[in-house]
DNA sequence: GCCATCTGGAGT
DNA sequence: CTCCAGATGGCC
């Protein structure tokens, strides 16, 4: 238990309001905990804060204020505030922004869930309608029945109780809920495991120490049986009496991954991510906090639960890009998961087919420990993967689907199989560009292009979200008439499948396209069941729900992403292609991936065919010996936003002018080289490149960097070292 | 972040 | 000299 401060004690209090430093106060009435949360006068307003050390007693003793009241939740441990810091401190987030955002105090100061119960004194009212003698059929003089039950058991409505409340017949109290533990189904184990998971599991059990941090990488195929695998070792922990947190990407969050914990555990987890109610979210909160909530599955934001007794952190498809906050408090949950495992002294396993480089890094490293899962279910391999040279294809200007390409449909077709052919691009067209004058039409918020939808019949950027008409002129030189749409979107390569198969039944899969998730997973069953031919889609079809009658997948442009600034380029395409190209064949019907593409020769295609990450590394590192080059180097953002255009301009000269390059044997800083200014949403944002070597370090050497300058309150600095969406 | 207080430029 | 906008800095 923390440290408790009686009255006259002084305490230093971490305001949620963006103040520098702590505020020291005086304990009043009612004593305080290290980590309780309080609210404290700050000038003429009260603020919520949470108490963070002893007083420093180095302030003007007559001007102490007091602790106005304590609140009724769960106060944060020791280990908690410390993650707090190092989240702050890592992501470039005041210490007050970190804790009002990310503890999500707004919801807090709310005040518990409550549930009404009925109680009924024994008088009847003289009318009884028939709706009044039902329920009091289910009454008890004198007892507290919940008002659920009550409705639930006599098939009355709400309004019916309400009214007799309202005329004294009966009582309805708000009672705080008391926390229910759920029971857990800990040793049953439903499936049984095959012998590589078995291998698997009893690796983990042996990498893991008690109570020490224990980092793991889980990678297996797809289909391996990696859920079996943690699910266990999940068991293990609970059993130990410990709170167990899985980290999911939001999209990864059905109804389906939670039916098998409910399946595995006898109980449902207790769910955290967007579409929890807030009530339920305070709940949870309370109760995480209190160490009453055992397993927590949820999406990014569960990871600032204040758990108290952490025992295993698990980051399914730790490499998902979901991962990543990118507005507000921006930080990589996948990350800031492995430090609060590393502060809480926990395991923590990051799960994924195709893991991404910072992880392969770490356990180059010997930083984590990798278990391996090969096989797949009832399958020896994974799909062939084929190369299609579009070099060789002729006639195919405006047409994206290859000679070869259509044979193999037109097989699947003939033999009732499916196909899958990929495309990671919305909408009709990239580009639209004048075919007059040559301009290309941008976005007028950011320096995006614009994006040309056929089924919003609408101009979309994809950066920023602006939308405007699909002009028949062009805005530069006035030409009418002769915008013209360049390269393939999901929505033009549909239309010309349907033109070469026209008897087929098609499915135009994208999350524009998607009008809800019931929608969607409505579109997904049918898919299963064999009642679509040709699936034409973006990354929204890479993962979920197994497709058995699919043998073909072909991804109809490879080099998407291969080109440009984005570093991270080649192993986003690798894990999207991986992922979607291991959809392709079942245990009975084996399956195949084709790639179209115009470099059959790129490191990144040959890596991708070879279906092995080992290989793709070999290539990324003979690569650095070649050119001299640091493997994977590129540029790293620091994005520099503000209000004021001038403010932001003024201080990115300020950097790129008195900046020193810094250096050391893990990382090297080539400069800073400015990068045009952009608006979007009504911000300035300025990127800042830095050339660095890529690594885990780099963050920590950008932040040293920044160190040399003072910056201006008005302006908020973010490191990215994935400055995609930027580029 | 919010508010009181200060500062300086333009207008009378 | 007034008025106001924008900058500054304290908040315990």
């Amino acid at each position: 238990m923390e440290e408790e401060f009686k009255k006259g004690d002084l305490v230093a209090v971490l305001p949620s309001a963006p103040i520098d430093n702590l505020l020291d106060y005086k304990v009043s009435d009612i004593s305080v905990r290290l980590g309780s949360f309080v609210v404290v006068p700050l000038g003429p307003r009260r603020v919520v804060g949470v108490v963070w050390d002893k007083g420093a007693g180095d302030f003007d003793q007559s001007k102490l204020r007091s602790i106005i009241k304590v609140l009724d939740v769960p106060g944060l441990d020791h280990s908690f505030r410390l993650f707090l810091e190092k989240v702050s401190e890592y992501n470039l987030v005041s210490l007050p922004l970190a804790l009002a955002r990310l503890t999500r105090l707004p919801e807090l100061t709310e005040g518990p869930k409550v549930e009404k119960y009925c109680q009924w004194d024994g008088t009847l009212p003289s009318k009884m309608t028939p709706p009044r003698k039902k329920l009091f059929q289910v009454l008890e003089p004198g007892k507290e029945i919940l008002a659920k039950e009550v409705l639930a058991r006599s098939g009355v409505g709400m309004d019916v109780l309400k009214r007799l409340a309202l005329r004294n017949f009966l009582q309805l109290n708000d009672k705080f809920i008391r926390d229910k533990a759920p029971l857990m189904n800990l040793v049953r184990n439903t499936v049984e495991l095959n012998t590589e998971q078995r291998l698997a599991t009893d690796a983990i059990f042996d990498f893991i120490k008690e109570d020490e941090f224990s980092p793991i990488l889980l990678k297996g195929v797809p289909g391996a049986g990696k859920t079996e695998v943690f699910l266990e070792v999940i068991a293990k922990k609970l059993q130990e009496g410990k709170q167990v947190l899985v980290l999911l990407p939001e999209i990864a969050l059905t109804a389906q991954i939670i039916k098998r914990f409910k399946d595995r555990f006898g109980t449902t987890p207790f769910e955290w991510h967007s579409s929890v109610s807030k009530v339920e979210k305070r709940q949870i909160w309370r109760m995480a906090g209190e160490g009453t909530a055992r397993l927590v599955v949820g999406a990014r934001s569960a990871l600032f639960l204040p758990f108290t007794n952490l025992g295993l952190i698990v980051v399914d498809e730790e490499h998902d890009s979901s991962y990543k906050q990118d507005s507000g408090v921006i930080y990589n949950a996948r990350d800031m998961a492995v430090l609060r495992a590393s502060i809480c002294k926990a395991t923590i396993i990051l799960v994924s087919a195709t893991p991404s480089l910072e992880s392969l890094v770490n356990v180059k490293r010997e930083k984590y420990q990798r278990v391996d899962l090969h096989s797949r279910y009832g399958v020896a391999t994974l799909p062939e993967i084929g190369i299609i040279d579009m070099k060789g294809e002729t006639g195919l200007s405006g047409k994206w689907v290859s000679g070869a390409l259509i044979k193999e449909i037109a097989d699947r077709l003939h033999k009732k199989e499916q196909s899958l052919l990929f495309l990671n691009r919305r909408g009709y067209a990239p580009i639209t560009v004048c075919a007059n004058c040559g301009n290309q039409l941008g976005c007028p918020d950011c320096d995006a292009q614009l994006v040309e939808h056929q089924y919003f019949k609408k101009m979309i950027c994809h950066q920023c979200g602006a939308r405007s008409v699909i002009p028949n002129e062009c805005p530069d030189c006035g030409t009418v008439g002769m915008m013209v749409p360049l390269g393939p979107g999901i929505e033009r390569l549909a239309e010309e499948v349907k033109s070469i198969f026209n008897e087929a039944r098609i499915e135009v899969l994208s999350s524009d396209l998607v009008e809800s998730t019931s929608q969607l997973k409505d579109t997904l069953e049918r898919i299963a069941s064999g009642d679509v031919d040709i699936i034409i889609g973006t990354q929204i079809i890479a993962k979920g729900h197994n497709f058995p009658y699919l043998t073909l997948v072909a991804v109809v442009d490879a080099d998407i992403g291969l080109q440009g600034g984005d570093f991270r380029a080649a192993e986003r395409t690798f894990q999207i292609i991986r992922q979607v190209t291991g959809r392709s064949g079942r245990a009975e019907i084996p399956g195949i991936a084709l790639l179209q593409t115009w470099n059959p020769k790129h490191p990144v295609i040959q890596a991708i065919t070879s279906n092995d990450d080992e290989v793709f590394w070999e290539i990324e590192s003979r690569e650095r010996e070649v050119t001299g080059t640091p493997p994977f180097s590129q540029y790293i953002g620091v994005i520099i936003s503000g209000k004021n255009l001038d403010d932001v301009e003024g201080f990115s000269q300020v950097l790129a002018r008195d900046s020193q390059p810094l250096a050391d044997e893990n990382y090297e800083l080539f400069g800073p080289a400015p990068a045009p200014i952009t608006r979007i949403q009504g911000r300035v944002r300025y990127r800042l490149l830095i050339k660095a070597e890529k690594g885990l370090r780099v963050q920590r050497a950008i932040r040293a960097w920044l160190s040399q300058f003072r910056v201006p309150n008005n302006i908020r600095l973010t490191i990215d070292v994935d400055p995609q969406r930027f580029l």
